[in-house]
DNA sequence: AAACACTATATGGTCGTACCAAAAGAGGAT
DNA sequence: ATCCTCTTTTGGTACGACCATATAGTGTTT
């Protein structure tokens, strides 16, 4: 099947890495020794370098040595992204993605509205508090915006879950981060974010998902209307 | 920033694929004639074009020109699952995931509860009873039993939603397709098939969501004892 | 004329060598 | 010990060559 001999040393040094011969963070072996371990042509290592580094085994810069990256949920997030980051030049795709994103948190809503503990409560009032401070600031405020969206994706404790937030926020940061701000659409974003956490906090998860949705909605129609004003839906 | 020449060819490729400059499903120029086109040696081009592969932008078989793949949906979950199956080997691991899939589906079902319409029933109908024909069956009643979920990522109808089921399916099928199986537990799965399928034609989103959570829940504990049953939860 | 066998060519896969520029390490001067 | 310089290492790029095979083209046979 594999005649090709750079597959499988891919596949070797893949295997390297995840059996954890091949220690997360520290450098991979020169190329010139590569070739002597491996049998194979300086033109042979390369390209399963190559390969690794856009699967996301390895961290390459210009003139380093790469860097070895044990899989998790994050880089699988960002092998992903490469593709993803090229649906996103049209509203239809940008909404697809959003519509997943919404997917999530309604879920992550209620869930958190029947069973985040006190602890859970505490960070998400904490981040709510944040968001509100920040209200004057723009720029902080979308940041604390983003961190209070988090924080739902940390109370369930997979730690898959975190890795997806960050990839929605990464994809969705062309729009989304870029979006023209005033402190009344900062006050009516907190006002949102309040009504999901006391929905939370009065253990209902159907005016959670409710508020939620809300909430992202209105998010999506400013920036349709903000970006994709001229398509039509 | 990036001085390597070969990532610029890279780009450059990448986006004649995405602007459909190179038509998808056509071979790829042959690596001589882009050498001249971009000016470089072979070994840049071909640095290149193990890059785009790995990312799934080139389907390469040996000695045959590479296949141009437009980028969508389905092609970015084959990049994530490049990363995803390495993290599988453990319980953990897996259950991480199926989690994310519980996490989807509860919303489907909760969306086909209240949103569903008469062809969407229908489908989902025809593929509950497909899975109650093949209960005698259990390698189609496998099929079937995917078949019925999938129903549930297709009413939505977001192109992002049957990419993602079939990633899970793919990711989860080294232990979900090797489970024993007995005519018993096709019964058992059948009658969680039908107890969704009713809740939703009686429009009852929580009733769906239970009935759903406890079938993932039951499937769940079987993989845990068939394949986990040394390591602790 | 049609079917088959054969040959030439195009193409991807592999190898080896060579050179450059930048980084890292070694060694000496202060 | 500190700083500077020189050498070595290392990744990035290039060129040329050879092999195996798939395809196209040619010629032969029936």
């Amino acid at each position: 099947m594999s005649e090709r001999s750079a597959d499988s040393i891919t596949l070797n040094i893949e295997r390297s890495i995840v059996s954890g011969e091949l220690e997360e963070g520290r450098p991979l072996p020169a190329e010139r020794a590569l070739m002597e371990q491996y049998g194979a042509s300086r033109t042979v290592i390369r390209e399963a370098l190559t390969a690794l580094t856009a699967k996301g085994f390895l961290k390459s810069r210009p003139r380093y040595r790469p860097i070895v990256c044990r899989p998790d949920a994050s880089s699988a997030m960002q092998a992903a992204g490469g593709v993803i980051k090229h649906l996103l030049d049209n509203s239809r795709g940008v909404h697809d993605l959003y519509q997943v994103r919404v997917l999530f948190e309604r879920v992550l809503v209620r869930d958190a509205a029947t069973g985040a503990d006190k602890d859970d409560l505490k960070y998400l009032k904490g981040a709510l508090d944040d968001n509100e401070a920040a209200i004057g600031d723009s720029e902080r405020f979308y940041a604390t915006d983003v961190a209070f969206h988090r924080v739902l994706y940390t109370i369930a404790g997979n730690p898959a879950y975190p890795a997806i937030h960050t990839g929605f926020v990464e994809w969705l940061a062309p729009q989304w981060s870029r979006m023209p701000r005033s402190e009344q659409r900062n006050r009516d974003n907190f006002r949102a974010h309040k009504a999901i956490y006391e929905a939370i906090l009065m253990r209902d998860p159907d005016a959670a998902e409710r508020a939620l949705v809300e909430h992202l909605e209105t998010s999506w129609a400013f920036v349709r209307s903000t970006f994709f004003a001229g398509e039509r839906e």
